[in-house]
RNA sequence: GGCCCCGUAGUUCAAUGGAUAGAAUAGAAGUUUCCUAAACUUUAGAUACAAGUUCGAUUCUUGUCGGGGCUACCA
């Protein structure tokens, strides 16, 4: 906030004069005022009332006088019960709009020479990608941006699960009822090809398994002796043999798969700088169970298998090397931690990943930490909720999911249909119209997933959920567009922002130091964005700061001010309401577009 | 059963332990000779429940009730 250190030194001298006695920084709490009252900014007299020897009141108000005789900057206050509400004066606040109006980079903080990695999307090759997908790359690609606003360095990983039980079960489905289908023959997306038979294989599968139960086996039973369940662990087997047919149909399909994802990042502007295949890092690892073995981390059961003791924790034993010698997901983590922090040697590493593995990642942490691996400190799971539909959970394998690519298509078709309702666009070229209604679409959906605080589970309805009005990420495209316009109208009219206009302004309308306080704070929810790990910060911020520079707008005639000061300074001011629009969507991954 | 997360207006979301709990949407009533009405203004409506800590609790602690997740030698 401004000048809360000064106020906090000023704080701690006048108490010393007034009641004699010390106070302690966190005794000290400025808050902003709230709207009902007259001030900027608040300080609260209840922690230090009893040191004072007064009453909540007779304490503010000495305080009160003492802060506004020996600080030019406050040029009123007020108490209303025990906390004291201080204006600071228009002048400050001109003065503090000039130096964010100057510096091209306000809000960014210089770099910290300190690298950071994020890991996020994470998808698995046997299927498309989903609503829940979007939450995570939405997620993971904002808070790239916001940690790299802070100062960071920052390397964006996708760590792709390109092996496995369940990718030989679209491999074998494909292999058996595929008929040589290619995407190009089906004009299927190959993303969306694969998923066919990833979900063709539930269904012969559970047809086998039902046979089976019928002639008397269990459900069990059935489960691990049906054919194709058989011959899909087959297929691994030959699979990771190295055996060549397995092999080229395994690239085949993958390949088809890259497409169609790579397709699907671009849509959504989501990219990486590394891609790590897990078919090249799941055999790391075992030489880490060694390791933890001789530390005395780890101990092996009679049978061979190896396990991790965390019960002193707070947790359980967890496995990290089956009986056979084979590994687990955990060995393989372990060894992927080693391997990303020999390629890129980050002190922080950000894995954007559900809720439902809090468990796997608070053990593997903890392991990592027990076998003294120096990066293992600087570790954070950012956890997310679950993306609801009215029906309840998605799930690929009964075909009860939002697809991404549907979904933004979807998008894109209701951001056509506004545009087109509301006609304002005349003269756009059907490319430029296109485009905005990409814009429009992809700027709603993500504000919609990244507006909510990440932990929370979130309820999607596909009817209902996205919307164009109110709390919203067209609201503040809006708010940007509106601004262009005016910029435009005060190129043509020849109206130029200049610093000695910005000097000569006294006074500030009541709309326009909401404003000013408002793109203040920039750097501070920067900050507090990247230390919470949340881009939800940022969002809220944006609609807030659009709200009221619409209700200025509404208030406040540009053009038509008679002091030309005044009105140079509103396009000054305007302009930088866009460009910090245009930052903190930015960070969100948000295009902001100059009509609409 | 054990462990973890979440319960705020009808609905979707906010609120470093601080004032009369903010928005949006849906509802009601207004605003366009004037810079984009995808906007603005007014209005009504909520902390699941019960104790405790505190000058002060939506926030911290405990319990109850509701919702979700994890609890595989699966990935």
């Amino acid at each position: 906030m401004l000048l809360e250190k000064q106020l906090t030194e000023k704080v701690k001298d006048g108490f010393k004069e007034i009641f004699g006695g010390e106070l302690q920084d966190n005794q000290i709490q400025f808050q902003k005022t709230r709207k009902e009252f007259e001030g900027d900014c608040t300080l609260v007299v209840f922690p230090f009332v009893k040191q004072a020897k007064k009453s909540p009141q007779q304490t503010a108000e000495l305080v009160g006088q003492y802060l506004q005789e020996h600080m030019p900057e406050i040029t009123a206050f007020n108490v209303v019960k025990g906390f004291l509400n201080l204006v600071i004066g228009d002048k400050v606040w001109l003065k503090q709009f000039k130096t964010l109006y100057r510096d091209e980079h306000f809000g960014f903080f210089p770099a910290k020479d300190q690298k950071v990695m994020v890991e996020y999307s994470s998808p698995n090759t046997n299927k498309p990608l989903h609503l829940g997908h979007l939450r995570n790359n939405f997620l993971g690609f904002s808070v790239a941006n916001i940690l790299k606003a802070y100062g960071y360095d920052v390397v964006k990983v996708n760590l792709v699960n390109d092996r496995g039980v369940h990718i030989c079960k679209s491999m074998l489905a494909y292999q058996k009822f595929g008929q040589e289908e290619t995407p190009k023959s089906s004009g299927i997306k190959g993303d969306h090809l694969i998923g066919k038979y990833y979900v063709r294989f539930d269904q012969e599968y559970k047809k086998e398994v039902k046979a089976l139960v019928a002639e008397g086996k269990t459900e069990e039973e059935a489960k691990k002796q049906a054919p194709l369940m058989v011959e899909t662990q087959e297929m691994l087997k030959n699979w990771e043999k190295g055996d060549p047919e397995t092999v080229a149909l395994w690239e085949k399909m993958n390949g088809w798969v890259y497409e169609g994802f790579d397709e699907t990042y671009r849509t959504m502007g989501v990219d990486f700088d590394k891609i790590y295949k897990e078919s090249e890092t799941y055999l790391l690892g075992k030489d880490m169970v060694e390791e933890g073995l001789q530390k005395e981390v780890f101990y092996k059961k009679e049978d061979g298998s190896v396990w991790g003791d965390l019960v002193s924790e707070g947790l359980d034993n967890k496995l990290v090397l089956r009986a056979d010698g084979t590994s687990v997901y955990m060995t393989q983590d372990m060894g992927t931690a080693d391997l990303k922090y020999k390629d890129y040697g980050c002190e922080k590493s950000i894995y954007v990943v559900g809720n439902e593995q809090d468990y796997h990642f608070s053990v593997l942490f903890k392991l990592l930490k027990r076998l003294g691996r120096p990066y293992a400190e600087g570790m954070y799971h950012l956890s997310y909720g679950m993306v609801d539909l009215p029906t309840g959970k998605m799930k690929s394998r009964e075909g009860t999911v939002v697809d991404a690519d549907d979904l933004m298509k979807e998008m894109f078709k209701t951001a056509e249909l506004h545009t087109k309702e509301l006609g304002k666009i005349e003269g756009f070229s059907q490319e430029e119209a296109q485009k905005l209604y990409k814009t429009l679409g992809l700027g709603a959906l993500k504000y919609f997933l990244l507006k909510v605080e990440p932990k929370k589970r979130m309820l999607f309805d596909p009817k209902e959920s996205i919307e164009f009005q109110g709390h919203t990420g067209p609201f503040i495209q809006y708010t940007h567009a509106r601004i262009s316009a005016i910029l435009r109208k005060a190129h043509q009219l020849g109206y130029d922002p200049r610093e000695e206009s910005l000097e000569k302004i006294e006074h500030l309308h009541a709309s326009e130091k909401s404003v000013v306080r408002l793109l203040n704070d920039f750097p501070e929810k920067i900050k507090e964005a990247a230390e919470g790990y949340s881009p939800s910060v940022i969002a809220n911020y944006a609609y807030d700061l659009a709200k009221e520079y619409n209700s200025f707008y509404a208030a406040v005639s540009i053009f038509n001010e008679e002091n030309k000061d005044a009105l140079r300074f509103r396009i000054a001011f305007s302009e930088a309401v866009a460009k910090t629009l245009r930052k903190t969507m930015g960070l969100l991954g948000i295009d902001l577009p100059e009509r609409m």
